[in-house]
DNA sequence: TTGAAAGCGCTAACAA
DNA sequence: TTGTTAGCGCTTTCAA
C-alpha cells in the first residue's frame, strides 16, 4: 500500500542506499540512476516516512507550545493571533507545531516533562511567564531549547522576547494625567505573572512622574477575561469616591470595565475613562473604541518561533533577549481629545 | 546520556526483550524481574521514546487541525475555543495535537498532503468546511481518517458534527419579527462556505414564515471579521432605505456592524437593531450585549476530537452525524424587550 | 558509482 | 520465564 524506499529499489533492481542518496541528491550517484529514481519515485508516489526520519535523526523537527488555559473556556484573541505568528513561521522553516493546553501547575510541568522525555519535541515556546516558573526552571536544569515570550523574577538567562511593559503604562499614565485625569484605579492581573509588576509599576511610575500617587486600594486583581475585568471594575465603581478613570492591564478586562460602566448607566469616556493593553483586533470596534498599548503580537510569534529554531540548530542569534517598546493607540475612551 | 531500554537491560544482565515486556507488564515475566526493571528503570530516569515507539506502532498517535487564517491578523476567538476543546480531549486521549495554520487554496491542500504522505498524523479535524471542499474530497479519496466539523455541498458520508444553523437563523428571524422589524438587512459569509447558506437560507426561511421577504439586496458578504462587517454594515446604511435590523451570521461582523452603526450617531437596539452567531464570550460585554445563537464550541471540539479518536482506532461511534440544536441568547442589541 | 552492514529505539513472533 | 531474531523505514559509515 504505502511506498517505501526498500519497493523503489526492488523496482529499479538497486539497493536501498542508493535510492536515498539518490533522493537526496548526493553527488556520488550516477546522472542515469539519479534520474531514475526520481521519476520512479514519482511515479509510484513516494514520500518518505517522517517518523523513521526523525527517529534515525533523532530530532523530532518539532516544536512545542502549551497554551495557559483558565477555567474550560479559553477563548483569548490575544494568543490566537500568537498561535497564528509561530505558525506561519514553523511551516516556512519546515518544522511542526505541537499544541496543548493546560491550566497553570502540576499538571502543566507533566506535560512539559512527557514531551522532554518521550522526545516529542526539539524545543519549547514558553509564554505567560510567571515569576517563579517552574517550567524556566526545568528546562533551564534539562537544558532543553526553548524560548520565552516574556521574563521571569530572577535569572533571566535564556532567550526571550519581551514587551516593555512599564514603558507601554508609562505612555498611558501620561495619556491620562494630560487628560487630567487624578484620580486613578487599575485592573491588574495576579501578581504571579511577570508581566503584571511591570506594567503596574510603569503605571505607578508614570504618575509619580507627574505629581499623582497611585493609590494601593484602587489596584484590584483581575483574571485576564472579560468576566474578571467586569468584576474588578464593579468594585472600584462601588468606592465612596470612584475612580474617574480605570486602567486595565489588557484589553479583555478593559471591554470587562466597559461593560460595568455602562450597565451602571455612565458613559465610558464622559463619565469614566478606560484604558486596556495588548491591542487586539477587537478594541478597535468597542463603542467607543478603546484607548490602549498596541503590542505586534504576530511578529513576535515569528520571532519567538524563529529564535527557538536557530537555538535548536546551534545557529547563534543576533540578540538573545529582545525587549520591545509598545506604542499608545489612542482611541475614545478616555473622551474626545 | 538518555537511558534506553539497552541500558536497563545491561545493567541487569536481562535482554531488552524482557525489560520491554516487564514495563509493559505483560504477565510472562517473573515478578522479581518485573519489580527489578521497574525499580531500575525509575532510578536510571528512563522514559520511552515516542518517535520509535511510534515508527514501530505505525502510528503516529497524533491528529491533526489546520485552522484556516485571513490575512496575517488570525485573532479568532471562535477558534481558540475549539481549539482548547479539541486540545484537551486529545491530551485526555493521549494523543498529540499538530497545529498547523493556513489560507483556503492550494498550499492548504499541500499541508494536508504533506502530513498525510509523510504519516505525521494519524487522522484529521477539518474545519469551516465549504461547499466544494477540496480537503475533505482527498481525505475521502485517500480513505483518510477524519472528521469534520461542519458539512460540505454534496456527498456527506463522513463523520461530521455540525450546528443546526438554518434552526438557529429561524429563531433570529423570529425574534426580530416579534418584536416588530419588518426591513432586514443580513451580513453573510463566503457563500462557498457551507454554513453561510444554511444561516441565510434559515434566515430567509424564517422570515417568510412570518410573511416577509429577504430582499437579496441587503444580502452583503462579509469576511468574518469585525472590519468586514464594519464595513458591510457601511453598504447596508447606505442604502436609500436601510434596514432597521442587520443580522450578522457570526458575532465578530456584529460587533463590526455595531461600531458602523454607533459611529454614525446611531445607537445599536433603539436605531438599529444587530444579531450575531456565536455567542463568544465577548458578545456579553458588548454596549449593549449582544442578542446571538448559541454554539458550545469547547463542547464540539471535544465532540469532534473523540470522534476522530474512535475512528481512527476503529471504534464504532455512537452517531456519526451530530447536529447540534443551538440556542437565542436574547441580549439588548434589539432592544429592550 | 554502488551495496552490505549497522544502527536509531522499540515491539513482537518464535524458540528454548 | 527468558532470549534470539527480525523488522518498522530510514541514513550513514565503510568497503568494494
Amino acid at each position: 500500500m504505502v511506498v517505501t524506499l526498500k519497493d523503489i529499489a526492488n523496482r529499479i533492481g538497486k539497493s536501498v542506499t542508493t535510492v536515498s542518496r539518490a533522493l537526496h541528491d548526493y553527488n556520488d550517484v550516477s546522472p542515469e540512476t539519479k534520474e531514475l529514481v526520481h521519476q520512479v519515485a514519482e511515479e509510484m508516489g513516494y514520500s518518505p516516512n517522517t517518523l523513521a526520519q526523525r527517529l534515525q535523526k533523532r530530532q523530532s523537527d518539532t516544536i512545542g507550545l502549551i497554551l495557559p488555559t483558565f477555567g474550560p473556556r479559553f477563548s483569548d484573541p490575544f494568543f490566537s493571533e500568537l498561535l497564528a505568528g509561530i505558525g506561519n513561521k514553523a511551516v516556512s522553516l519546515g518544522y511542526d507545531l505541537l499544541v496543548s493546553t493546560s491550566s497553570p501547575g502540576e499538571r502543566e510541568l507533566q506535560i512539559y516533562k512527557k514531551m522532554v522525555n518521550g522526545r516529542r519535541v526539539d524545543g519549547f515556546i514558553v509564554v505567560r511567564t510567571r515569576k517563579e516558573d517552574r517550567r524556566v526552571e526545568y528546562l533551564l536544569e534539562k537544558d532543553f531549547p526553548f524560548v520565552a515570550f516574556g521574563r521571569v523574577g530572577i535569572n533571566n538567562e535564556f532567550p526571550y522576547v519581551d514587551e516593555d511593559g512599564a514603558y507601554g503604562m508609562r505612555s498611558i499614565a501620561k495619556h491620562l494625567v494630560t487628560l487630567g485625569f487624578t484620580n486613578i484605579g487599575c485592573i491588574a492581573p495576579d501578581p504571579q505573572l511577570t508581566f503584571a509588576s511591570s506594567r503596574v509599576d510603569g503605571l505607578r511610575a508614570g504618575l509619580t512622574d507627574h505629581g499623582i500617587t497611585l493609590d494601593e486600594d484602587y489596584v484590584c486583581i483581575g483574571d485576564l477575561t472579560q468576566s474578571g475585568g467586569y468584576k474588578q471594575a464593579n468594585c472600584l465603581l462601588d468606592k465612596l469616591h470612584p475612580p474617574s478613570a480605570i486602567v486595565a492591564c489588557n484589553d479583555l478586562m478593559a471591554f470587562g470595565a466597559m461593560s460595568a460602566i455602562q450597565d451602571r448607566g455612565l458613559i465610558v469616556g464622559e463619565d469614566v475613562a478606560v484604558t486596556g493593553f495588548d491591542d487586539i483586533p477587537m478594541a478597535e470596534h468597542t463603542h467607543p473604541p478603546l484607548t490602549t498599548v498596541h503590542q505586534p503580537v504576530y511578529q513576535i510569534g515569528g520571532m519567538v518561533c524563529e529564535m527557538l529554531i536557530k537555538r535548536i540548530q546551534g545557529v547563534p542569534m543576533d540578540d538573545e533577549h529582545l525587549v520591545l517598546k509598545p506604542s499608545l493607540i489612542v482611541r475614545k475612551s478616555c473622551g474626545e481629545k
